[in-house]
DNA sequence: CTGAAAGCGCTTACAG
DNA sequence: CTGAAAGCGCTTACAG
C-alpha cells in the first residue's frame, strides 16, 4: 500500500510553497507559465492527486451531489441515475445516491438535513413529494436542489405534463371506439402525497368528458405504481359484469403486469381489451405495448444540468422546465371486439 | 441559511473540551455516563452533526462505499444497486457511484485509483472485467473491494455458477424434447473481457454434449446483452432454413427482446419456439417467461456486507461466496412442435 | 475521566 | 508572481 503524496512533497520537489502548488493545479490565475508547467510535470511524476477531503474541508466544495428517490430498482429511477451520473461524471462530481421509500424515512432524512451540508453542494430530488412545509428545513439548510418529476416551491423543478399525457392515452382509446375504459392507479409511495397519480387521473377525466364519456366509478382501480399491482388490478376489471374493453394504467410496469395477468386468463390484448402504459419502458417495445413516453434519463441529465448551474450561480431564480410527452403506438391497443 | 452547529460550540455550551465532546458523541469509552448525557442534551437541541469532511479527514476513515458498475439503466446493475443501499444506509454510510461502460473509461479509472484513497472505504465492483495486470494498481491502493458477478484474485468475490445456470436452462429444453437448441450470447461491455458469456455458452455445449446433441455453430448468434440484441439475433436464427424449435439467451433483457421480435414475426412462443432466459427480471413473470434466477438484489446486499466486513478487518484473506440459480419455468417454454 | 495540543491535507486572503 | 500563515472542523495520542 503506497502511501499517497501530499502537496507538500510537490512543493518540496518543486522548490516552490504549497500555495503555489495549490494554485497551479487548480488553474488558478497569478501563476508564471513556467512555474505553473514545472509544477503540473512534478505532480505527474508523483502521481498526485489533491485529497478529497482536504480540499474538501479547506474549500467548502464537495464536489458531490447527492440523489434521493423512492427506489433504486425501480426503471424510471434508475434511469434518472444512470443520465445523471453521465453528466456528473464528465463534470467530475461524485454522485451519491439515497434511497427515501417511506413517509418515515423521508422524515428522517428531513429531520437531518444539517448533515447534507458539507456532504453535497447540491441535490436532486427525483419523485420526493413532500409538502412545503416539510422542506423548509431544506430550504433553511441552503443546499441548492433540483425536483424532477414533482414541483416544490423554491427549488427549480423538472417535470412533465402527467395530465396531458393520460389525457394523450385515454384519447387513443377513444378514437379507436372505446366506450367503457379502465383505470389503473397507483403511488410511488405508499402514502397520499404524491401529486402524479392525481394528475394522470385528471388527464383520464379529461379525456373521458371530452367524449362525452361517463364517469363510472367502478372502471378504476388501485394497485401500488409496480407489476404486481397492475397484475391485480387487471383481475379485478375483467371480473366485472360489464368490464371495459380498454384499460389506461399509469406506468408501464402496470401496464406489462396487467397483460401478462390478462394473457393467463385467456383474455387476449388487444383483440379483447386494449392496454396503454406510462413511461415507455425499456421493454414496452418487446411487450409491443402502446405508451405515453417520457424520456426519463434525458431527464436525469437536464436536471443536473439544471442542478450544476445552480449550483454555480445559487442567487438564480428557480426555474421549471417540463419535458415532452408523447404517445406511442405499438400492438397492445386495438378497436374494440364489435 | 442557518449556520451549522461546530464541535466548538457543542464544547462551549457544554462546558468541556471538544476532545470530550467528540468522545461522547462517537460513542467512545472514557466519558463519564452523565457527562455524555449532559453532550448528547446539548448536541441535539443545537441539532449538531460532525463536519463530515472535516471528521473524514482526521479520521481518515469516509463512511462511504464506492460502486463501479458498466450501466446503471440496466436492470441487473440497478438492483445490485438498489441493494448495496439499503445495507449501507442501515450502516450509515454513503455509497458513491461511478459507470465504467467502455474498455477506455476502465482504463481511466485505474489509471487514477490513488484519488479513491482518502474518498472511499471500499469498492464494490460489478461486472468490472479487468485483466489481473489491470487491477494491480487497485490492489497497490490498498482500498478494499469486492467484486460482484466476476473473481479477481485477491478481492473477496459473489458470484454464481454461470456455466451450471445455463446449463440448468438447456437442459430443460432438451427435456422437454428440443434438439435443435440455438444461443444468443452478448456481452455485457462491447470487448472480450467478460468470462460471463464464455461460461454460459460452455453450460449451453455441456448440456447438448450430455445429451449426445451435435453443437452446430450456425445455432450461435451474438447481439450484445440488451434487448435490441436479441431481437436482432432471433431473427437471424429464425431465417435459417432449419430454424431451431427452442432458444436459450443469455439475458432475459435479450429474451424479452426475442420474444418480441418472434411475436412481430408471426412466430408464436412457446407454441412454434421455446426461448429460456437468465436472470428472472422483475418482469420476466409478467412476460411468462421461463428463465435462470439470479438474486440480484440480495448479492448487492450480500456483497456489500463481504464489503463491510473486508473494510472492519482488512487483515481477513478473501473468500469467495456463491449465490444459487435456479430454474423458474414459465410459460416460453413448451414441447417443440410435431 | 478529561483537556491541551498536534495534526489530518488542503485553500485562500494577505502581504510583499 | 510568490510565500508564510491562518484556518477549515474534526480526531486522537498523550499527559494528567
Amino acid at each position: 500500500m503506497r502511501e499517497r503524496a501530499t502537496i507538500d512533497d510537490v512543493a518540496r520537489k518543486a522548490g516552490v510553497s504549497v500555495a503555489t502548488v495549490s494554485r497551479a493545479l487548480r488553474g488558478r490565475p497569478n501563476v508564471a507559465p513556467a512555474t505553473r508547467a514545472h509544477i503540473l510535470r512534478i505532480a505527474a511524476a508523483l502521481d498526485y492527486e489533491a485529497h478529497p477531503q482536504a480540499s474538501r474541508l479547506a474549500s467548502g466544495r464537495t464536489m458531490t451531489v447527492g440523489l434521493v428517490a423512492p427506489l433504486f430498482g425501480l426503471w424510471y429511477a434508475a434511469q434518472v441515475v444512470a443520465g445523471a451520473e453521465s453528466v456528473l461524471a464528465a463534470d467530475g462530481y461524485d454522485l451519491l445516491i439515497h434511497a427515501v421509500d417511506t413517509p418515515d424515512n423521508r422524515r428522517r432524512f428531513l429531520a437531518n438535513t444539517g448533515a447534507l451540508r458539507g456532504r453535497v453542494d447540491g441535490l436532486l430530488l427525483v419523485d420526493f413529494f413532500a409538502r412545503p412545509e416539510q422542506v423548509r428545513s431544506l430550504h433553511q439548510s441552503g443546499v441548492p436542489a433540483v425536483t424532477v418529476g414533482e414541483r416544490i416551491e423554491g427549488f427549480s423543478s423538472l417535470t412533465i405534463d402527467n395530465r396531458r399525457g393520460a389525457e394523450m392515452a385515454v384519447r387513443h382509446l377513444i378514437e379507436l371506439g372505446h366506450r367503457r375504459i379502465g383505470l389503473i392507479t397507483g403511488d410511488p409511495i405508499p402514502d397520499d402525497l404524491s401529486p402524479v397519480p392525481d394528475e394522470r387521473a385528471a388527464g383520464y377525466h379529461a379525456a373521458l368528458a371530452g367524449a362525452g364519456l361517463p364517469d363510472d366509478p367502478a372502471l378504476e382501480c388501485s394497485g401500488g405504481l409496480a407489476i404486481d399491482g397492475g397484475a391485480a388490478s387487471i383481475t379485478e376489471l375483467l371480473a366485472l359484469p360489464s368490464p371495459p374493453t380498454g384499460v389506461f394504467c399509469m406506468s408501464d410496469e402496470m401496464a406489462m403486469g396487467a397483460i401478462g395477468r390478462a394473457r393467463e386468463l385467456g383474455v387476449r390484448v388487444p383483440e379483447d381489451v386494449s392496454i396503454v402504459g406510462f413511461d415507455d419502458h425499456d421493454l414496452a417495445g418487446a411487450f409491443g405495448l402502446t405508451t405515453i413516453r417520457q424520456p426519463a434519463r434525458d431527464m436525469g441529465c437536464w436536471a443536473t444540468t439544471m442542478l450544476l448551474d445552480t449550483i454555480e450561480d445559487a442567487a438564480a431564480a428557480p426555474i421549471d422546465r417540463e419535458a415532452a410527452v408523447r404517445l406511442v403506438v405499438r400492438n397492445s391497443t386495438a378497436p374494440p371486439p364489435s
